[in-house]
Formats: C-alpha cells, structure tokens, sequence
DNA sequence: ATATTTCACTTGCATTTTACAAGTTAAAAA
DNA sequence: TTTTTAACTTGTAAAATGCAAGTGAAATAT
C-alpha cells in the first residue's frame, strides 16, 4: 500500500474525493465495475487500458480501504475473488456518468457509447437505478 | 510537458477525461476557478494544497493544450497573466459539482460547503449558470 | 535613473510512483 | 499427481512528484 497514504486534509471536498480516486485507474475500475458487470482481478487486468498487475492490487486495496469496494470470496470457486461496489461506490456513479457526458461533447464515439450518453442525457435515473440494482444484486 | 502525453487511445470516454484530468492536481485549478474566482498563477498557488510551482507551471500548460483552459495577458498589469476557462473548461463543472455532492455525504463539512452542496441539490442549474457567466465575464 | 520587488515561471535533484517482466501461492481441473 | 487458473507479489528501470533555489521581465520605490 504505497500510493495516497498521503491525504491533503484542507476539508475540501473535491481534495477528499481526489485524495480517493484521483489518479488514473481507479475510476477505470470502478467504470469496469458500474458499466460493464466485471468484478474479478481477471476482469479488471483484461480492460483495454492495460493496468499493470501490481497497479491493479494496489488500486484494488486502496478502494477497499476507502469503503467503496469489497472483496469476497466466491462461494462457487475457491481461487477466485469477488469485488462489488460498497454504497458509496455506487454513490459515484453521477461523477462518472458527467465524466462520459462531457467526453462526449468533445470527442466521437461509438454507437454503443453515444446511446450510453443519450440515456445519461435522458434516462439518467433510471440510469442510476440500474447500477445500484447491479451492483447490490448479490 | 512531462505528464500525461501518453494517451490512452480505446475510445472510451471515462479514459479521455482521465487523461485529461485524471491527476491529483488539475480539477483543483479548475474547481478554484470555478468556484473561488481564482485566475492567475499566483491565485492557484496559495491554495490550500501547496501545489509545487513547477507542477503548477505543467498543469496549466496541459490543461491550454487540451483546449480546458486559456492564457491571457492582464491589460492592467504586464508582468500578470490571467487563465480563463474555456466552454470546455465549463463544462466540467458537473464532475466537479458530482464529486463535492459525493464527499458532502461522507465527509464533515464546514457550513459554507455545506450550503454549497444544498444548492446542488437544490439549484444546480442556476449554480451551473452562474459558473458559466462568471467565466465568461472577461 | 537605478534599485528593489513582484509575478510567472524554470532548473536541479532527491524521493515516490508507475510500468513491465517475472515469480509465487493456492485452488481447481486434467 | 501434474497442469492450469486466478490472484496476487517482487524486482527494477523509467517517469512523475515535491522541494528548494534560481531566472527574467515588468512594475514600483528611491
């Protein structure tokens, strides 16, 4: 555990939340995690961005330290893990879905992502909705 | 121009913001801009996060290059740049607005950003529209 | 006119973080 | 009982960060 042990206490609230995920794979995981069903160490190594192995521990730890992942054992096979989105993970649904938005004011996207923008635009909570459904359907 | 000039080219847009702004340092110049009327070098300076100067000097090199902000010069004084944010730059202000309204339920704060968070839920489109004057009032 | 201060940076260097490759451990499948 | 799968850990070079000090140009003071 070497990254973000060191945290800016100013009590801003942007400091706090970027203290948490503000580097540049921990919001790819939890991307991973609200928008495309992946919850094993496997799932996350296999993202287009290639997070390094040891990264990838870390960043995974960290989140769980910060409460807004856990990890669990997978009751259907033994040597695997299994990560899903604590509340207030799933809180951060809304920074990431303005995140996606705004992208996609600026740059093309696929069919898939641009109807992904569409819903945020127009379906945002019912949007919102379904990632909590997912992420607590245990 | 050390940082970020490796880019993660998938198409996603999570990724392209965090490349963007994916770091410990920029959404703070932004959201001082946003939301403090900072605007020179000096001003982002004396946050409370201690930004080291030669970080400072390359976030806001990166943060014009992609378009987020621009460089001026102070009419009323040579020796004094002003940043602005561009409608890029703006249109941020919801990553910034999501991430406070999401520390706001985890975290104290003080009754300033207590009412700030209060006009999020309850005002965000005035608060956004007054984001957007203030910017554009050169 | 000259000296000093202000402002926006740049430079050098030690420390920390990241990326890549390889290795380890434990469980499951062959 | 050997091989494979899954989740990591370790080692090390490269890159980013943080800190202190320095630079250059414009404004202010003397």
């Amino acid at each position: 555990m070497k990254n973000f042990d060191r945290k800016r206490q100013t009590g801003c609230p942007v400091t706090y939340g970027l203290d948490i995920f503000g580097d540049r794979w921990s919001l790819l995981i939890l991307r991973d995690m609200m928008l495309h069903g992946k919850n094993t160490y496997g799932d996350f190594l296999a993202a287009d961005e290639h997070i390094s192995t040891n990264i990838l521990a870390d960043r995974l730890k960290h989140l769980e330290a910060e409460g807004i992942i856990e990890k669990s054992d997978d009751p259907e096979n033994g040597k695997r893990k299994i990560y899903s989105l604590t509340e207030k993970g799933q809180d951060l649904a809304p920074v990431i879905l303005e995140t996606i938005r705004w992208s996609g004011k600026y740059i093309f996207l696929n069919k898939e992502r641009k109807a992904l923008v569409t819903r945020i635009e127009n379906d945002r909570d019912g949007l919102l909705a379904e990632i909590h459904q997912r992420a607590n359907a245990n």
